[in-house]
DNA sequence: CAGCAGGTCAATGTATGCAAATGTTCTGAA
DNA sequence: TTCAGAACATTTGCATACATTGACCTGCTG
């Protein structure tokens, strides 16, 4: 009876949150009436969840059946790119119609995730809010829409780049410049402190992910 | 017997394509059993399929029920603003990435296409495979996959801006010169073309629902 | 006459059964 | 020993039956 903790979440969100924590890694599969039996409902809202996830594109399917979407190197290129113009396109969006409000609730974040600096994981979390923040700020509900999407692909990702040495610092530095930026209203600059941001962000993870080859 | 044109497609491909036409008009409501019904399957693939057109915000709730999703003008000026910037990070993309016989192809289209000017719901087809093509020409699955999206919920807006007088030749020079700019491979110029190509098609938009308004 | 309460009905949400397709394993022969 | 083929098991896809919920309609009461 252990297990029997039946939150009201719907099967979707709980396929995603597994996928998200690592319970279901790229590659592995996912059978319909194991996933049944482990949610404790039917086979019938876990295919709707499934099919709902391959829309997504976080699943794929490899024959007839559905495996976790996994990303190689040049799906990560590929996504970094249109992730990086679309954070852009929310900071542009952000400078010109955010509202004092929201530009207050920014600046509070950057300040508050100075004190996680050395948690990668709650850091992660942080930063994820922090860019969620600007996305809504945007008030652009398609633009929101789209990166919800390209978040929830990069949850394929293992690693987060932000634990990286030093790198959660620094990204912290180029988050306050980015409300900077916002806060006076300059467009230009707020998207391009993103988009650095990002291409920042990018490198970080390739370094990463050189490093763990070799080590491997 | 007449309507058992059972072609092998899908129950999501299906209720696409009755949106697409205008069978179902924004705000209709959809209702399972009939479709199922109409499609000659069971409730179930309808289900799944209504799930996934509701992921993609062709549908949305109300109440309990699915209807098709209608855009207001603010959401119109949203969604032309993503539509924008993803367009033009098309162009430029293909311009740097495009192989030559994609660029040909390109070109061919605009060529053939000179033919249509005249016939708005043909000129409105090819336009669309002309997008897809600069989408692809960008190899940028994500990419793709985003303006697929846009383009589906475009699908929500009654008129094409084709059929307003003159704009078919104009569109057409507009697209020769984003052709142009693709196969110098200056990626700048291409996408700048494409973002204002956009702008003037979202105006003419304008332009016409202010018209129909008033005669309404 | 208006408003509320109760009931009826229709549509959604869920479960389960059945058939078809796919992948797997075991056996037999070259 | 290896490869081919067939039987078998697993899993998906679809259909149908059942449960539940929300809406609407009617009738009663203030």
């Amino acid at each position: 009876m252990a297990g029997s903790r039946n939150t009201q979440k719907d099967a979707y969100s709980l396929i995603l949150e597994a996928i998200d924590v690592g319970v279901y890694k790229p590659g592995d599969r996912l059978v319909e009436s194991d996933l049944a039996e482990r949610f404790g409902v039917s086979r019938t809202p876990i295919r709707e969840a499934l099919q709902r996830l391959e829309t997504q594109s976080l699943l794929e399917r490899d024959g007839r059946s559905l495996i976790v979407a996994s990303l190689d190197h040049n799906q990560m290129a590929e996504l970094y790119v249109v992730r990086r113009e679309l954070e852009g396109l929310a900071a542009g969006l952000a400078a010109q119609h955010a509202t004092p409000e929201e530009i207050r609730v920014l600046r509070d974040m950057v300040e508050a995730d100075n004190a996680l600096v050395d948690d990668p994981t709650e850091l992660a979390r942080a930063n994820r809010r922090f860019h969620e923040q600007i996305h809504l700020a945007s008030h652009n509900r398609y633009l929101v829409q789209q990166l919800d999407l390209v978040h929830r692909t990069m949850a394929l990702m293992a690693t987060t780049s932000l634990a990286a040495e030093g790198r959660g610092e620094i990204a912290q530095s180029e988050h306050a410049g980015i409300v900077d930026a916002i806060e006076a209203r300059d467009d230009q600059r707020a998207a391009q402190a993103l988009k650095d941001h990002i291409s920042i962000a990018f490198m970080t993870r390739l370094k990463q992910d050189a490093n763990s080859r070799i080590k491997t």
